[in-house]
RNA sequence: GCGCCUGUAGCUCAGCUGGAUAGAGCAACGGACUUCUAAUCCGUAGGCCAGGGGUUCGAAUCCCUUCAGGCGCGCCA
């Protein structure tokens, strides 16, 4: 619609100027946009405003030679205005956005889809937290965004891969392994004094409990250096099968579960270390390897070798990241906590040094999450191991509700999570306010197929019938949808759609209070069911982009 | 000290990469169920867009600066 406009403004403007009323055809970028105030038609464009200083002319008068000579021959504007400092008003004719309705039956799930991937691949690289312990809030809102960013860029044309990294080369899990043993050996009455450093949460009493159950002979014959590394890896998958548990019941699935041990056992890492070499962007120092970021816009220079010979954990990052690139990734996104945001740039640098365009790589640095109860902060300290993980959450207040609060915020912001209001079936929580809308409307279809009232017609839909104020507003709602997921899929913003569905909610629930879809007259009836049923899955889709469930009925 | 992010109604947040009189939800107040689900709807009230400068036809949006908050500045991961 937007396209046919500009087109439609374009050729006023030539024609304008053939006739000599503008001074030159030479015209500025200009927008089309959608006003906020309704008085200001459905349309609005800026060219007058814009072309003043290129035409010398006052904007209100560019405006009229503009419009003078639009020309519309499939009837799409009921009028176009010129209003305020020069802004065209362009009304539709209410009967052109019906056709939306027809595309929604049409295109079913794929209304909204679009191909600006063009079907280029993408890696969504998110959650990857360690498996030293189980998930929390803040992961479950990282995964939330992740899965969803995925599945937009999905239905954009992008072929999507979902791949979550495992941390289980570097020293933590060492620290995790000694953390099992030395529980083990307390189960077994010793008395120890448990460090600071290691992880204090009775997930790990348990891990160590069970593997004394089942490994206690075994583990007795082992030296220092062999039980800990036992007990690292027994521990690692284990947390990491609870870790695949309640991703799973939270709705995310991953193409890939990459192990950095893989890539470590590969040599990959050295290989990478000898690309930079190779590129010249390693110097020695300190007894230390360094890598020259600060050459690639890093602030200073950072440590892949250690003087101890031990690589880092970039060093390994920076092969994970061209391990990524390798593997023929056109894009690759990573989602981050926001306290990682210092390590953007020394990534970046990474991928440019080694002759990647450091564009290709988009961090999205998801803000923390602020655990509520009531208004008062939760304790989350993981020292104390007495943290809400993420399976408390799903199991106190549902996968649903919980993956729409996530999403209901810019990514940007940080995020309050009240347990109680999460919990609560009412006005205060807006997912239910969505879902609603849809077991309201699967409602309507049961009672209209127990009655029989609509089965009876068969022609179509007489869709001009539907001349409600009330009804032009939600067919004008369903049909921004897919600019909607577009500009959600550009701008990685997942939060986009979320407030859209509110929106299509909003419109549906007044339509509904103040009109009846099931009314005596069938071929009215018809039609406003025909809408409703787009309205139906647009909602589905929308609510499918966030990974939240449609329910039939509630 | 340096860097990144944030500051919009009492509270929680949008604001379509510069547009017209700044919008929602919650909370407050007043109304609406004999109907397809009231987990809903309608109305009222609420603002120096943190402060100050600039850029231009036009700024919540861009630049500079001050203030306030969060986070980061390891041969940790």
């Amino acid at each position: 619609m937007k396209e046919t406009l500009r087109s439609m403004i374009l050729a006023a403007v030539d024609a304008a100027f053939q006739k000599g009323l503008l001074a030159t055809a030479a015209l500025p970028e200009f927008d089309i946009e959608e006003p906020r105030s309704r008085e200001h038609g459905d349309f609005a464009t800026n060219v007058a405003l814009v072309s003043a200083s290129v035409q010398k002319m006052a904007p209100r008068k560019i405006a009229q030679a503009v419009v003078g000579q639009i020309s519309d021959p499939s009837g799409l504007l009921l009028k176009a205005e010129i209003a305020g400092p020069g802004f065209i008003n362009f009304f539709i004719r209410p009967e052109v956005w019906l056709s939306v309705l027809k595309d929604i039956h049409d295109l079913a799930e794929r209304f909204g889809a679009c191909d600006i991937g063009r079907g280029r691949r993408v890696q969504v690289e998110f959650v990857s937290a360690n498996p030293t312990g189980p998930l929390h809030v803040g992961h479950g809102r990282g995964a939330a965004v992740g899965d969803s960013v995925a599945n937009i860029l999905s239905l954009c044309g992008w072929q999507v891969e979902r791949e979550y990294y495992v941390n289980d080369a570097g020293n933590q899990i060492m620290t995790l392994g000694r953390s099992v043993l030395l529980r083990l050996r307390e189960l077994e009455g010793q008395s120890i004094e448990f460090p600071a450093d290691c992880y204090q949460g009775d997930y790990i009493r348990e891990i160590a409990r069970r593997l004394r159950e089942s490994h206690g002979e075994e583990l007795a014959g082992m030296d220092g250096g062999q039980a800990i590394e036992f007990c690292a890896r027994v521990a690692a998958e284990s947390i990491l099968e609870g870790i695949r548990d309640d991703l799973h019941s939270f709705g995310v699935c991953f193409d890939r579960w990459f192990s950095e041990k893989s890539l470590v056992d590969a040599g990959d890492v050295d290989a990478a270390l000898q690309s930079l070499q190779e590129a010249d962007a390693v110097y020695e120092s300190d007894g230390a390897l360094w890598f020259a970021s600060s050459r690639f816009g890093d602030e200073k220079d950072r440590v892949v070798v250690r003087g101890s010979g031990d690589k880092t954990y970039f060093a390994s990052d920076i092969a994970y990241h061209k391990n990524k690139f390798d593997r023929g990734f056109d894009r690759v996104i990573d989602v981050w906590g926001a306290d990682h945001h210092g390590y953007v740039p020394r990534v970046k640098a990474a991928i440019q040094a080694l002759g990647k365009s450091p564009e290709a790589l988009d961090v999205i640095l998801v803000q923390l999450v602020a655990l509520l109860r009531e208004g008062q902060p939760v304790s989350m300290s993981t020292r104390s191991g007495e943290f809400v993980t993420l399976r408390d959450v799903i199991d106190e207040v549902g996968a649903d509700a919980a993956r729409f609060i996530f999403l209901s915020r810019h990514y940007d912001s940080p995020l309050d999570f009240d347990l109680e209001l999460a919990k609560k079936q009412s006005n205060e929580n807006p997912v239910y306010y969505v879902q609603y809308v849809h077991a309201r409307i699967a409602s309507i279809l049961r009672k209209a197929e127990d009655d029989n009232m609509v089965s009876g017609y068969t022609g179509t839909p007489e869709l001009e019938r539907l001349r409600e104020p009330e009804e032009t507003e939600i067919v004008k709602t369903l049909a921004r949808y897919p600019e909607v997921v577009l500009s959600a899929a550009r701008f990685l913003e997942p939060h986009r759609v979320t407030f859209y569905l509110l929106d299509l909610a909003a419109a549906f629930h007044s339509y509904y209070a103040k009109h009846r879809v099931l009314v005596e007259d069938v071929g009215l009836a018809a039609a406003r069911l025909y809408m409703v049923c787009a309205v139906k899955q647009v909602m589905r889709n929308g609510l499918a982009l966030l990974g939240v469930s449609a329910p039939e009925s509630m």
